[in-house]
DNA sequence: ACCCAGGGTCATA
DNA sequence: TATGACCATGGG
C-alpha cells in the first residue's frame, strides 16, 4: 500500500480542498495558533471577533492589551494561553519584518525560527510553513498518526520527526509537492472529521477495502 | 452528563 | 525518553 493510492482515493471521494481557510497569510498563522487542540468552529468565533475588532493584523495585536486580547479569543478556549502564544508571535512577526521579510529565508532556518517561538510546536509551525509559506512541509496531526494507524501503515508512536521526515522522503519525487502536501493534509482531516472518527462509519469509507480496522 | 476537538509547556522519574 | 497535569470553550 502507498501513500499515493491512500491520497488518490481521498481525493476521488472528497474533492479538492482549497485550504487553509483563511484571506491572508497572518489570517493562517493566526488560526494554526487558535486551533491548538481545539475544534475549528470555535476558532471560527474567535477569529470572528478579531476581525469586528479590526484586530487582524500583527502591529494592531501588540497594541492591544493582553486582557482585552484573551478576551476577543474566548470562544477558542485556553484563551490566557492563547493570548500570549498570539502576542508573542506577533511581536516576532514584527520585528522580523512581517510576511516578506520572512518569506526570503529557506526553509529549515524558516522552521527553526518558528519552533525557537513560545507556544509554537512542531505541527503549528508546519501548519504555518506549509499553509501561509507555502513551503514543501508534510504536516503531521492526530489525525494523521489515527488515519495512518487504522490502515496500518504506521504503528502511531514514531516521534514527529520520524513521520514528518518519512512522509517527505516518501513522496520526495512528486511534481508539486506544495500542492500536493497542501490537499493531502486537508483531505485526511476532512475524512478523520467524516468518517474515520473515534467510532468510525467504515461502510461510507472509500477506503474500507484496504483498511485492516475496516474488516468486521 | 459525558466525550471530543486540526497542541504545547512544564514538572517529574 | 516518556508519562501526567494543565490550559477552557462549544458541539455532539
Amino acid at each position: 500500500m502507498r501513500f499515493t493510492t491512500v491520497y488518490r482515493k481521498l481525493y476521488r471521494q472528497h474533492g479538492p480542498q482549497h485550504w487553509w481557510p483563511g484571506e491572508t497569510p497572518f489570517e493562517v498563522m493566526v488560526g494554526a495558533v487558535l486551533t491548538q487542540n481545539t475544534a475549528w468552529s470555535n476558532v471560527e468565533k474567535a477569529i470572528a471577533n478579531l476581525r469586528s475588532a479590526r484586530l487582524l493584523d500583527a502591529a494592531a495585536i501588540i497594541r492591544t492589551s493582553p486582557a482585552r486580547l484573551a478576551k476577543l479569543l474566548t470562544p477558542s478556549g485556553y484563551f490566557n494561553v492563547k493570548a500570549r502564544r498570539l502576542r508573542s508571535l506577533c511581536a516576532w512577526y514584527v520585528e522580523q519584518g512581517g510576511f516578506d521579510a520572512l518569506n526570503r529565508r529557506d526553509t529549515p532556518c524558516l522552521r527553526a525560527e518558528l519552533l525557537a517561538q513560545h507556544g509554537i510546536g512542531p505541527e503549528t509551525a508546519d501548519d504555518i510553513l506549509l499553509y501561509a509559506f507555502e513551503r514543501p512541509v508534510f504536516v503531521i496531526d492526530a489525525y494523521t498518526r489515527r488515519l495512518f494507524g487504522r490502515l496500518g501503515l504506521i504503528a502511531g508512536n514514531e516521534t514527529y520527526e520520524v513521520l514528518r521526515a518519512g512522509m517527505e522522503r516518501r513522496l520526495a519525487r512528486s511534481d508539486d509537492r506544495i500542492a500536493l502536501f497542501n490537499e493531502f493534509h486537508a483531505l485526511i482531516v476532512v475524512h478523520v472529521k467524516d468518517i474515520c472518527r473515534p467510532r468510525p462509519r467504515c461502510d461510507s469509507c472509500c477506503l474500507a477495502r484496504i483498511c485492516p480496522s475496516a474488516q468486521k
